[in-house]
DNA sequence: TAATTCACG
DNA sequence: ACGTACGTGAATTAC
């Protein structure tokens, strides 16, 4: 334990509102009929705080009755606040009889609001050589901040908090300076402390503005650089705004005395504190407190002198004497000495299969450092190996286990192994020989059901794991590493890990065959896994000065668009809100007398609604433009650049392997398969995707229909597999059959509709869908619907029998049996039945493509490293392969991906490839 | 946090 | 009578 003293300062009041409506959906009532989801949730989150934190001093702001000097500079103070509910009310003395039996000192100032109180104790505080938390869900605290001084954020949802220190208010509100953030404050108001702000200035304006003009006065020295209604507003409000801002500041200058001693933590008075816990029935609170530990006595293994033992833990205030879930006997082994590095490495070389697990400062593979590796070939047996801060000490270290990670001949097991994999291979490791992922057997084993470990462990083991949140709090930009965790708790977690990731393996290799699943497991998803972490690794080059410029179009044709639509409104407004659109087109504007709304009451201003009201004014063009232009810009333009890792220069995409239901892969931070291409202005986009260098090209391969093709295939229609082998434009030989025309006389709005129908038949048509798409009525589309069933009997045939499959078992399957559950295909509700049907239709075509494409990446990277190629695949997008190809190589890479994706598989239809070559990814399509 | 919107296959 | 084509991820507003 550290000898800073380390002072927690709660907003009493802030934090019982939060716990009373945690539980609001499924109340604590007690046999006295009292509500005690306040009491029990505040008392929790205490003991949470006194648990982990460890303070050495802590308090309990409450906010006084009566008013404050706030109410008197502005009468209409916190005045819509609601009334505080009973419960409420009625919880405030229990909570306050039971801080006194926690020997836990309770501050309230007449006349000032609790967080007025903890600013003063917490500057007091910081002078005195404290490290001080103030304990609130309220974002004005932020204003507080220091290097000393942070905020401790309980997270609303599943427990948790946010650390705010300096770096994380700079980064939260976009400000120099926490102070700042009142300035912010004043600008954007706050509702629920009835501030008024300015009118038109919300969160991000307010950021922004502050951004450039640092703070209020600086607005007013510049007023003239600012132009419109937003001039005007700031003009007009000048003196409301100066108000928020006085109301905003905390007042750091109450009076009242910080006597260290006082509040000190110290030992629960149990004559007390159990009569009321009884009285409240807390029965687990009493647990908790009642219970004397005995600790968990483990017999030392052989090699056992070796390591450190597994440590009894101190016994401190009320933190020791916290029951623990589980009793399993386990051994946990401390691996800190040259010797002991010895003797895991030669127990490791001797496995034929091993489990571990990477511990780290992040998520980000491209910034995470190794903190720590646990290992694990026997259940209730694990070591944990700490690494050393410095990345010198922590690479020699790492080369201890470079041998037995990159021996061919053990198998290694673990949670999402592509992370500890790439992580490994920042660390000069790179990890050879078969592999058992365990979230990605999950994934196929059970689909559709979580996977993360916690979640995976307690329902198939029974075991409730430490979560790592519970160590390091939870996420916030800057929640502790494991690095600043005591070394011994580190243990227990990432040991631990290891032991019920070696358990899951167990458990989940005999689902995999039972399901029937091992070949592709085995031979399509863990070598696509490795494909993935190179994928991953080698990144696409992004040419930021392409998108820099292409910025600076896209801001003028935005700006320009602004001003037509404000002048056609004869107002202004904020385009970017669906509300305030749908206020404006129908009530300011009254272009559509029966507009939709939907389920919250607002107007609906979604694409397809504007889209129908084209004709009715010009303002729904340059509205929809508006959106694209501004989509483009804040999703793609500006946003990727910012992802570029400085290092390799290029983005480096993460893929999902365990996400999607249907098996295919998804790819976040950034999502690369959702990158523009339907129209003009966001395919542009594209050109900023482009090869290495000047000896490299961009190729893009892509499946040609193909789910229409494994349709073909799964059902065995002959007019469609015919279609197919004579290589016919599939949506005009369809067109052809429903229409009844020759295949010459197809006209380009038959293929139109034809088209779209195919793509419904995928989907699992309905008339409405393909009215609404086609634009046409429900009739037509019945009719086109009808005709199609007729001239493809064999398809309607699939899709009934896909559905009887799905009642009788559950679940429909891939060509490779990778299945997917549907659980609602016997609701009695009609709409969510109607669902699991086009599930059960769409599934095994969606699914059957994703695994066709996989096996085609794993063939083809195979081929690519045999025959010594620099070529790398970089990207997949569901049905399109992206390579960066060596100039020299181009045409050898060409044959290898065709052939690759062409024979990954054999279907009664070929599969067919388009290629595209150029220096970036527009020029290759 | 939920809802809305819109980008892709 | 109801709500309606499959699967995603990200940004934003508004609650």
């Amino acid at each position: 334990m550290s000898d800073t003293k380390k002072i927690f300062l709660l907003d009493a009041y802030a934090l019982i509102y939060r716990a009373y409506y945690a539980f609001i959906r499924a109340p604590r009532i007690n046999s006295k009929k009292l509500n005690t989801s306040a009491i029990y949730g505040f008392t929790n989150a205490l003991l949470e705080v006194l648990q982990k934190e460890k303070p050495s001093h802590l308090a309990v702001a409450f906010d006084p009755a009566g008013p404050t000097f706030r109410h008197k500079m502005y009468e209409p103070y916190k005045a819509q606040r609601e009334a505080t509910p009973e419960d409420i009310k009625l919880a405030v003395p229990y909570i306050k009889r039971l801080l006194e039996a926690l020997n836990i000192p309770i501050l309230e100032v007449s006349g000032y609001e609790a967080d007025d109180v903890i600013g003063t104790i917490s500057l007091k505080a910081e002078r005195a050589g404290f490290e001080v938390f103030m304990m609130t869900p309220d974002k004005d605290y932020a204003q507080l901040v220091s290097d000393n001084i942070k905020m401790f954020k309980p997270r609303s949802r599943s427990g948790g908090v946010d650390v705010l220190g300096v770096a994380e208010v700079q980064e939260k509100f976009a400000v120099e300076k926490p102070e700042q953030v009142i300035d912010i404050l004043a600008l954007m108001g706050d509702a629920s402390d009835n501030i008024p702000g300015c009118p038109g200035i919300g969160e991000k304006g307010a950021r922004d503005i502050i951004k450039q003009y640092k703070n209020i006065p600086g607005i007013y020295e510049h007023i003239n650089e600012f132009k419109g209604k937003r001039k005007e507003n700031l003009i007009e409000f000048k003196e409301q705004v100066e108000l928020s801002y006085t109301l905003a500041t905390i007042c750091r200058e109450v009076p009242i005395e910080f006597n260290e001693d006082d509040l000190q933590v110290s030992e629960a008075d149990s004559d007390k504190l159990m009569p009321l816990l009884e009285e409240l029935e807390f029965k687990s609170l009493m647990a908790r407190f009642g219970y004397e530990s005995t600790p968990v006595v483990t017999a030392a293994p052989a090699q056992g002198d070796l390591f450190t033992q597994p440590q009894i833990e101190q016994a401190p205030v009320f933190a020791s004497s916290l029951k623990t879930i589980n009793d399993t006997a386990h051994a946990y082994y401390l691996v800190d000495n040259d010797q002991a590095y010895a003797s895991l490495a030669a127990d490791l070389s001797v496995q034929k299969a091993y489990c571990f697990d990477t511990e780290t400062t992040g998520l980000d593979t491209a910034t995470a450092e190794l903190v720590g590796i646990s290992f694990s070939w026997k259940k209730g047996e694990a070591y944990y190996v700490p690494f050393p801060d410095d990345r010198k000490q922590a690479e020699a270290l790492v080369q201890r286990f470079k041998r037995v990670l990159e021996e061919e001949e053990i198998v290694k097991i673990g949670q999402n192994l592509k992370y500890d994999i790439q992580i490994l291979k920042n660390y000069g490791v790179h990890v050879k020989g078969k592999i058992f992922d365990t979230m990605v057997a999950h994934h196929l084993a059970l689909p559709g059901q979580r996977n993360n470990m916690d979640f995976m462990a307690e329902v198939h083991l029974g075991y409730s794991p430490i979560k790592l949140e519970s160590l390091i709090g939870k996420k916030g930009k800057n929640q502790q590493t494991l690095r600043e965790v005591d070394m011994a708790l580190a243990k227990e977690y990432a040991a631990e890990d290891a032991d019920i990731t070696l358990q899951l393996k167990d458990f989940l290799m005999s689902k995999l065959k039972e399901a029937g699943l091992e070949e592709l497991f085995y031979k399509t998803e863990m070598p696509l896994l490795l494909v993935l972490a190179d994928m991953e690794a080698t990144g696409v080059k992004l040419d930021v000065d392409e998108l820099k410029n292409f910025a600076g179009k896209l801001h003028q044709r935005i700006e320009a668009l602004e001003k037509e639509i404000f002048n056609m409104a004869g107002m202004e407004f904020n385009i970017a809100s669906p509300k305030q659109v749908g206020e404006v087109l129908f009530d300011h504007m009254k272009i559509d007398a029966k507009a939709k709304k939907t389920k919250s009451g607002q107007y609906s201003t979604g694409e397809e609604v504007l889209t129908k009201l084209k004709g009715k004014h010009e303002i729904i063009d340059k509205i929809l433009d508006f959106r694209g232009l501004r989509k483009l810009l804040n999703t793609y333009v500006e946003a990727l650049p910012l992802l570029v890792n400085p290092k390799t220069g290029r983005i480096h995409t993460t893929y999902n392997q365990a996400m999607v239901v249907t098996g295919r892969l998804s790819s976040t931070n950034p999502n690369l398969q959702n990158i523009p291409i339907r129209d003009e202005d966001g395919r542009e986009i594209r050109k900023a995707f482009i090869a290495s260098n000047e000896d490299h090209l961009f190729l893009s391969a892509d499946y040609s229909q193909v789910e229409l093709r494994i349709m073909a295939h799964l059902s065995r229609d002959s007019h469609m597999v015919e279609a197919f082998a004579k290589g016919e434009d599939i949506h005009a030989a369809t067109a052809a059959k429903i229409f009844k025309v020759d295949l010459s006389d197809v006209s380009d709005d038959m293929r139109r509709k034809a088209k779209t129908a195919n793509f419904g038949i995928i989907y699992g048509i309905s008339a409405f869908g393909l009215a609404e798409r086609l634009n046409v009525s429900r009739t037509e589309a019945k009719e086109l619907i009808d005709g199609y069933f007729e001239n493809f009997p064999d398809v309607k045939a699939y899709m009934d029998k896909s559905i009887e499959v799905a009642r009788d078992k559950g679940y429909v399957e891939t060509i490779f049996g990778r299945r997917r559950n549907l659980p609602d295909i016997n609701s009695r509700n009609g709409v969510v039945r109607g669902m699991a049907e086009r599930n059960a239709i769409n599934a095994p075509i969606q699914g059957t493509a994703a695994d066709i494409i996989k096996m085609a990446m794993v063939n083809i990277q195979h081929e690519l490293r045999k025959e010594g190629l620099q070529s790398k695949m970089i990207l997949q997008v569901h049905d399109e392969l992206n390579f960066d190809v060596l100039k020299s190589e181009l045409e050898r890479v060409k044959e290898i991906v065709k052939t690759g994706m062409e024979n990954a598989c054999k279907l009664s239809v070929p599969l067919a490839v388009e290629m595209g070559v150029g220096s970036n990814w527009h020029q290759a399509h």
